[in-house]
DNA sequence: CATCTCGCTTAACCTGGGTGAACGCTAGCA
DNA sequence: TGCTAGCGTTCACCCAGGTTAAGCGAGATG
């Protein structure tokens, strides 16, 4: 592991100077919370349960994922370092999916009336729906994605997906990054299976798009995998992104 | 066209005596904006455009869609009479999908201003918070309706979700509702033909569990059609609603 | 050092749903 | 009262991707 990043929450705020005096006491009592371990591959939270705390993962990937009465998984979303995640549920009364770790993460857990004062507290309440409305977007092209799109295009968009939002997060470096899923993965993701994620993996190697061996992931061309995944970056909202050089 | 019922954003609020007298004057505010009128299969807001106001649609059926450049549509949620629906994108810098109505639509603007205010007050925060979350609750369904379910079960799983979600906005008598999509408004939105959706129609038809000609669709038998698209509904987080008898 | 497991890879075969095209019904509309 | 357009319906054909199964390499375990 390396060294811990800042508590995500605290990187999707506006400038702490905009914050006022109260609110900068929530994030400092946030900043307190103790942190958690959870090791790779392991459930977080299932469908059905009650929550009484949020979660707020500061390392580590994880997933969302719903199973149906029969086996079959979806993957509906990833859950990258920084990303905020498990803010919100517990707004509701029970979950409807579940989630699930795909590398050992940390985290801290907040009781569910602060994360009530968060959400409506001026500054931090915008950002968050800020957050909340792009992860939204995300949700949509998957929507479109598994609705449309081929299994080539498929891949390739979620690889793109996946590059773009890491990039933001600071953890690109030279058009590589770690890469911790595996092909049933992003079988689970795509809606595919393994066995044609791998034929489509192929294909992207053999056409020079990618290099990907155990856990790193290379863009070889990046302007041509978005051009095969029909690829535009506009809906993840980055422009503004002050960490995109 | 019935009477026309009260705003939605009202619908979705807690009982105005637990607002504080701010809220309720934002909400003065709001009612007293003048209604406008939009026909049928047009759109509201496409994709690229950058928005200084929102829209809350009062009445009438509308979908989000995007289109990928070569043409190929992905419907990617309905937006049903009394839902919110464009309370939140002008937070975020520019649309990355378009809104365009079914029906005649009834709707009003906000000025962005307004819907920053509404969205860190203290209880239409919550409120719309939570309305937020059963909207992404419903978009992690799609995705796993697409990715996993087959096309018999997809189409069931989609007419049931409908059903309650108007049934929750008191829209349905007797099991039957009005049904304005077509069957090429469902097939973008289930990702597959609409040659392939009439098929599956047909199959629902036989099975006995719809009834469906012209604009109205009537539920035959719900819980069939329930176990035909392996439909659980507590996704939609309906339970607590008053006006589910 | 042997064994086990997990993930990747390849191959042969099969099917759910796409494609393209034609037809018919109903509802405006001139 | 005939024309046009949109929507639903049906058919014949075909392919992208699913299915099943087997082999392989590398890291974990005893």
């Amino acid at each position: 592991m390396q060294d811990l990043p800042p508590n995500p929450l605290l990187a999707h705020l506006p400038d702490p100077s905009e914050l006022s005096e109260t609110e900068r006491d929530y994030l400092d009592m946030i900043a307190a919370a103790p942190l958690l371990t959870l090791g790779a591959r392991r459930d977080l939270l299932r469908d059905g349960e009650t929550l009484r705390t949020c979660h707020v993962i500061v390392q580590g990937w994880a997933c969302r994922y719903k199973t149906l009465e029969d086996g079959r998984r979806q993957i509906t979303a990833f859950v990258l370092p920084g990303d905020l995640c498990d803010l919100y549920p517990p707004l509701l009364a029970e979950m409807d999916h579940s989630l699930a770790t795909i590398t050992a993460i940390r985290y801290i857990e907040l009781p569910r009336d602060r994360v009530e004062q968060l959400v409506v507290a001026p500054a931090i309440g915008r950002a968050l729906w800020r957050d909340m409305l792009v992860t939204m977007a995300i949700q949509r092209e998957w929507t479109v994605s598994i609705g449309q799109r081929d299994a080539l295009e498929r891949l390739a968009h979620m690889l793109c997906e996946l590059f773009f939002r890491l990039r933001a997060a600071g953890l690109v470096r030279d058009d590589r990054c770690e890469f911790p899923l595996t092909q049933t993965d992003l079988a689970e993701a795509t809606g595919m299976t393994p066995v044609h994620v791998n034929r489509m993996v192929q294909e992207l190697r053999s056409r020079g798009l990618i290099y990907w061996k155990g856990r790193v992931l290379e863009m070889l061309d990046l302007p041509g995998l978005c051009r095969a995944g029909l690829f535009n970056p506009t809906y993840l909202h980055q422009s503004a992104d002050p960490r995109l050089a």
